[in-house]
DNA sequence: GAGTGTGAACGGCTTCACAGCT
DNA sequence: AGCTGTGAAGCCGTTCACACTC
């Protein structure tokens, strides 16, 4: 048998961290930033309390992450904050291009908290000759058949797509084959891309059918965060 | 006790589907919709192939809406779309009000697809009285201090949050008063309701958090759909 | 007392494999 | 042959309980 005991094997380091856990800690990480700031210490108990989960789920969570807590006294806030920040990879900055200028995309732009939290849109793209050249939150909106070019010229990582479902899939390709590595897609369809490029999905009219099944169907207890 | 000699409430009684379930429901359900409306038939496989997920996993699924399929044929897609449209309470109109008319609400508000899957936003607020009176996609925008009173005027079930997050708890409250029977928020923050509201949270925020771990950590396969 | 770290039990979702129908 | 329905097994995330530390 060719393959043997080379394949398969489990990339050393550790626990793979869950997305689910991935998730709670962005949870984490904003009940850290919004807390006042006392002490620096805080419990599995209090970060529990703000995000909606039990603190076995916060101390497995966090201890996953390495041995930040000290017993009997609990986790330095700042330590704590740093380490989820490296886990997810955010505390760097990364460079993105969003293409689709609608009105999705002036919100998300105007959002505080993308560039504090690392993420920096470095050009916007459009499909429509009448918008291209406009400026919005600073940057003027380029042609989107400029799009692969532009990206290796930034050297941008990620891409926010807010365009419509139509044109999803063949800005993916351009993205793709200019060598973007990870897309947020709002446009409600599947996209095919190659496995390196990953991909992060939100569709928003599937957010409301979930709200009207919940409804309908009596579930015992209130959604503390949603994907 | 009521009941008594009546067991064997097989259709729907039974078997609970998970909040998972019910996500892809409406990733199938939005496959549907989008195929070519040929003979009608469709199989676990095609399902799956077009949502990314496994047929042994759509035929679990649609197993637990009851006997729709046929062995050796497949599904039929009308009556399919129906059941999960009946299993996920979008077979009727919903009544909605938005609250915070910014960038968000207007790309929501034109989003296609609400009004299409059953839900109709009634009426519109804003707490800024310059946009108050302001015509949106129709809609007058009013005054938020009139909410409670207007959303029980108006019979309205569900609401749509999308103001900043300073002001997302006390609508929310206001919102739970009046006899909202679920929220939509959008805003970053973990939001209190008495469990008889039903609560789903969109964090644009966290979702790019979420890339950027998944591009840090190599994970194996790219995301078919994210929540 | 307060709080973490963690084996072990638990429960639920997913995959496998195949019987059964067309 | 093609395809569904479904026990059974596998897997993974969550919860429990408690030893341990300050």
């Amino acid at each position: 048998m060719p393959g043997g005991p080379l394949r398969d094997r489990r990339p050393e380091g550790g626990e793979r961290l869950s997305r689910a856990t991935a998730h709670r800690l962005s949870l984490y990480l904003r009940a850290l930033a919004a807390w006042p700031a006392d002490g620096g210490k805080v419990s599995s108990g209090r970060i529990a309390a703000a995000c909606g989960v039990t603190d076995a789920q916060v101390r497995r969570d966090l201890a996953s992450l390495g041995h930040l807590g000290r017993r009997g006294i609990g986790y330095d806030a700042p330590e704590l904050a740093a380490a989820i920040r490296a886990v997810l990879g955010i505390d760097r900055t990364w460079r993105a291009v969003l293409v689709g200028v609608g009105n999705l995309a002036r919100a998300l732009l105007r959002y505080r908290g993308f560039r504090t939290q690392g993420f920096e849109v470095l050009a916007l793209f459009d499909a429509d000759p009448a918008k291209v050249g406009e400026r919005v939150e600073g940057l003027a909106i380029e042609p989107t058949d400029r799009l692969a070019e532009r990206v290796r010229e930034l050297g941008a990582e990620l891409a926010i797509l807010t365009v419509p479902a139509e044109a999803a899939q063949p800005v993916a390709d351009a993205l793709g084959a200019a060598g973007i590595r990870g897309v947020l897609n709002f446009a409600p369809v599947l996209l095919k891309l190659p496995p390196r490029v990953k991909l992060v999905s939100v569709d928003l009219a599937i957010q409301l059918e979930q709200l009207a099944f919940l409804i309908q169907h009596g579930e015992p207890a209130a959604d503390p965060a949603a994907r």
